[in-house]
DNA sequence: ATGAAACGAAACGGATCGTTTCATATATTT
DNA sequence: AAATATATGAAACGATCCGTTTCGTTTCAT
């Protein structure tokens, strides 16, 4: 009987299906392909409650970190929901979509600039290790990463999200390009791989305590290798 | 019947239980603990016919080569190395046990030292990329990741490799620091560090096709950041 | 009020893990 | 050589989980 109820309020349903008080019945097409990133759905013009969709996606967080990857499992997730297992298969077509769809609902970390690279990298890095310590991000990730050795669809997923976070890393080392603090010749996007790259390996081998000091220095064997010169 | 019967030759029994003959009955206590991980066995002073053991690790080696990290099953290496499951968990403790030994049965690359740094590493990384496209070992890693995410004692063996990789990068940084390519105040563990994590992202998501020059063009930023100027 | 649609609960088939049982084959011992 | 001990393969088991199907009920729009 660790079954908390009365959970699934509102703390947890933050992207998902925005709260746009869901009083209609025909749902908008938009939100709804924003919740289920299934395609191969079965019936498909159908109103469906999004309240059950909100509940599930609330219920599968708090297994996920309450119980890990490991303990994963479809029927924890009914079970909490207080949904049936067919409402659940006729949102998301499968585990790793439903995993996918939990991971959507991270929380978007924001990059400083306060016009130091090398002070708002730092920063950066640090803030990532504390979410992966203080909420359930880290063990989502890794969900991810593991369900992705193996699926098709969550290793496309993956994939994308970190060109993004790629993309981003590029977009911050091109403005201190433009200040001038990064040589022209460099190429920003090579920098960003380095970096996002060595962000994803300490989350999966657990080095998210890693001391400040070691994060600059670190981070400062990139910024003075890009630095002008 | 896609039982490819009389494929468990001597093509695959590499490291594990180095081929010394094997034709006495008490195993030599070292060779034993090389071949098995598991600490919890139940018998534990039993003599065990290494044969079987050897079978058996071939036989996982071809199903995780040819079926991949989803399709790998305890049953399937039983069926292939034509030996009964208890066998196979009188030996290993768990199937998380058994990918480690298949993960450790591995060829190890060498590293080249022709001088030039950024050429030795380039040609490394190729051959690492050409190692995971051609033989089984790219899957083999893959699995070991996955496991890691979920399983503590192949996450704490997969974090002991990564270390070791990370040192022997480290040397090869060191010995161009000794020649005085590398400035005395970089510090090798942390570009080893960017390396392998680099290395192991490039694995994970699946970028090992990248062309040799990409490869250089990201190579040289580490080496020229690190470079004596 | 009526009917269509989604719902929760329950059960199913299929697969896998890790364990147990059992008869057989092999190796050691006497 | 015969007897005993031990590891083995085959088979079955309980448990868990996935994804599907069925069924009776609730909800909501018309």
């Amino acid at each position: 009987m660790t079954d908390t109820s009365g959970s699934s309020d509102s703390k947890t349903s933050a992207s998902g299906a925005s709260g746009a008080s869901a009083s209609g019945t025909v749902i908008d097409a938009a939100s709804e392909a924003e919740v289920c990133l299934g395609q191969k759905r079965r019936s498909i013009g159908a109103q469906r409650n999004p309240e059950s969709a909100k509940a599930i996606l609330a219920a599968a967080q708090e297994v996920l970190a309450e119980d890990g990857y490991k303990g994963f499992s479809i029927e924890k997730v009914a079970r909490r929901a207080k949904a049936g297992k067919p409402t659940i298969y006729r949102w998301w077509p499968s585990k790793a979509a439903l995993l996918l769809d939990v991971y959507r609902t991270r929380k978007q970390v924001d990059y400083p600039t306060t016009g130091n690279l090398e002070d708002d990298l730092v920063v950066f890095v640090q803030d990532v290790f504390r979410s992966w310590r203080e909420t359930e991000t880290g063990e989502i990730f890794r969900s991810m990463i593991a369900e992705a050795q193996s699926d098709e669809e969550a290793s496309k997923v993956l994939s994308d999200y970190a060109a993004d976070r790629r993309e981003a890393f590029s977009q911050v080392i091109e403005r201190a390009k433009a200040r001038g603090a990064v040589g022209s010749d460099v190429n920003c996007e090579v920098t960003a791989d380095w970096i996002a790259s060595w962000l994803w390996v300490h989350l999966l081998t657990g080095r998210h305590d890693e001391t400040p000091e070691a994060t600059r220095a670190a981070i400062r064997q990139i910024t003075q290798g890009i630095a002008k010169r």
